[in-house]
DNA sequence: TTCTTTGCAGATAAAACACTCTTAAAAGCG
DNA sequence: CGCTTTTAAGAGTGTTTTATCTGCAAAGAA
């Protein structure tokens, strides 16, 4: 079942990291990032490009530069991150892919998947980047753990 | 959210639109139902094929050939159809995407993760395509409605 | 100022996914 | 048998996603 795109994955993986990282520095350079979490380091810029234009990070160029949260993590939803990188429709799909699926012209599992959905939405919504941050070790972070 | 690929997607819908047509004939044409539900006939032919080879379907050569049910639609299970078109591993993943990620070396996300794929994966094991199929009219499977 | 370090923006390349085509094989019908 | 209808199998094409490259702009330090 994969939920997420590459960019979520890694853009959310970054995230904790900062998570983590938050209090002994305050902009953490990509490069670091994509060292630590081996991502590429070109993708996780675009990735992380996105996330600033959305005003989830603040960047600062030069020696010592990087980027850091502008709102605190524990103020960031998942479902923040989430919709940012896949687009504000991601909780309102249909689960066959049918554009005129809702309801009024409900499809087969409309009903079934609205309800499998919120739920999922609901713990997406009231779930923050600090909260998950804190939950493990750093390394499990990384794709060798 | 874009849970299924577009095999899948087809897939469900060919199916659904096999159980209310059931009674009807015996086999059902994939060039009909590549028509009934705009959907590309060489595209949904590979997809049904897979699942004749699965033992779900069966299908017959030849004038009025086609496919049908092997199983009983009550009998299979959206988890079923999902499996065999997305991989025996489609309830399992890390929503990171962490290949090492598991109960030994739980990603920050792992718990959270695992209590909603859980309650997922239960709905799609406890759900058959007969329960479905007679859910809606035929006409919401189309893709314009 | 000049050099180094860092992120930004747009272009290009590779890989994965979605879709199409062609040929073959099976089955029925005259 | 020869002809038509239908699925099977594998190769080929197109599109989207993922990843890489190149040139540039901002900021700090010598």
């Amino acid at each position: 079942m994969k939920v997420l795109s590459k960019s979520s994955e890694y853009g959310l993986r970054a995230l904790l990291y900062m998570v983590r990282k938050q209090n002994e520095q305050e902009y953490v350079s990509i490069r670091d990032l994509s060292e630590q979490l081996d991502i590429s380091f070109y993708f996780l810029t675009k990735i992380l490009q996105t996330l600033t234009q959305a005003n989830l990070l603040v960047s600062y160029r030069g020696p010592n530069g990087g980027i850091a949260f502008k709102v605190p993590p524990e103020k960031i939803m998942l479902s923040d991150v989430v919709r940012v990188l896949e687009g504000s429709d991601f909780f309102d799909k249909c689960l066959l892919g049918l554009p005129g699926c809702g309801e009024m012209a409900p499809c087969p599992m409309h009903e079934f998947w609205k309800e499998i959905k919120g739920a999922l939405k609901q713990e997406f919504d009231t779930t923050s980047l600090a909260e998950m941050g804190h939950n493990a070790q750093i390394r499990s972070l990384r794709l060798i753990p």
